[in-house]
DNA sequence: TTATGATCATCG
DNA sequence: CGATGATCATAA
């Protein structure tokens, strides 16, 4: 379903080339592309710059078992940067079914499938930018390298092993190096079903995964080193 | 309601 | 003042 959308980009060279075409673009002149018009408020349309790059690229949208490119299996995530080049917050990755987690490997997790390979689109989110005015970068094609990969599995077999137990209550975001779980909720007050210690059906938060700053930081700085 | 896109805003 | 927990918009 793409009606509204890009088509999908049918090679990996094709979509790069299609996001130098943003690189330079002002959030403004991202809205023209789009045919949209820039938020009336940002802090009501948080996930606006994804949304728009997501048209342009021709992602496929609310699509909920594949990455955003499914026929090249590359997932994509916008990255804002702050007034000093880097990312500031978490990046959400993906939710976690809390009804669905038996037994579940690393290779073949979803977290872990979406993280294969990601398209990072940094751009610039500070505040000290008009909103408008804030530009596009460069896209960064990205695969985790072992120590990242090997981070990422760490962290999630920790997470998922008190997930399994039931312990969801004692999890939050202290937990993981670089792979944190965080609610992922329209408010506190929703919840969804899991199972407690006890394996007894119970309410709790909804959780998404999501990736640290440090991480993603680590990523855009990989760019600049040689190779 | 669940999942996507995220940032906000308070607290330690 | 950075990180955690809370929150906002939208699609299906």
């Amino acid at each position: 379903m793409a009606s509204k959308h890009t088509a999908a980009p049918a090679s990996v060279e094709e979509l790069l080339e299609n996001c130098r075409k943003l690189a330079g673009l002002t959030l403004a002149e991202l809205a023209r592309q789009t045919q949209t018009d820039l938020p009336f408020s940002p802090i009501h349309a948080k996930g606006w710059v994804g949304q728009q790059v997501e048209k342009f690229l021709g992602a496929s949208a609310g699509s909920k078992a594949e990455p955003d490119f499914p026929n090249l299996g590359i997932e994509l995530k916008t990255l804002p940067l702050n007034a000093n080049g880097q990312p500031q917050e978490s990046t959400y990755v993906c939710h976690i079914q809390l009804m669905a987690l038996k037994k579940q490997s690393w290779s073949q997790a979803w977290v872990n499938k979406i993280l294969q390979r990601v398209l990072w689109l940094p751009y610039e989110a500070s505040k000290k930018i008009e909103y408008g005015k804030r530009k596009i970068g460069h896209a960064i094609l990205w695969q985790p390298d072992p120590r990242q990969a090997r981070q990422l599995q760490q962290d999630w077999e920790e997470i998922m092993d008190k997930l399994c137990m039931g312990e969801q209550q004692q999890l939050s975001a202290h937990h993981g190096q670089v792979l944190q779980v965080r609610p992922k909720a329209a408010n506190a007050r929703s919840l969804t079903q899991a199972y407690d210690e006890n394996g007894q059906l119970c309410q709790t938060l909804p959780l998404g995964f999501y990736l640290r700053p440090d991480f993603t930081r680590s990523i855009i700085e990989q760019r600049y080193l040689p190779r």
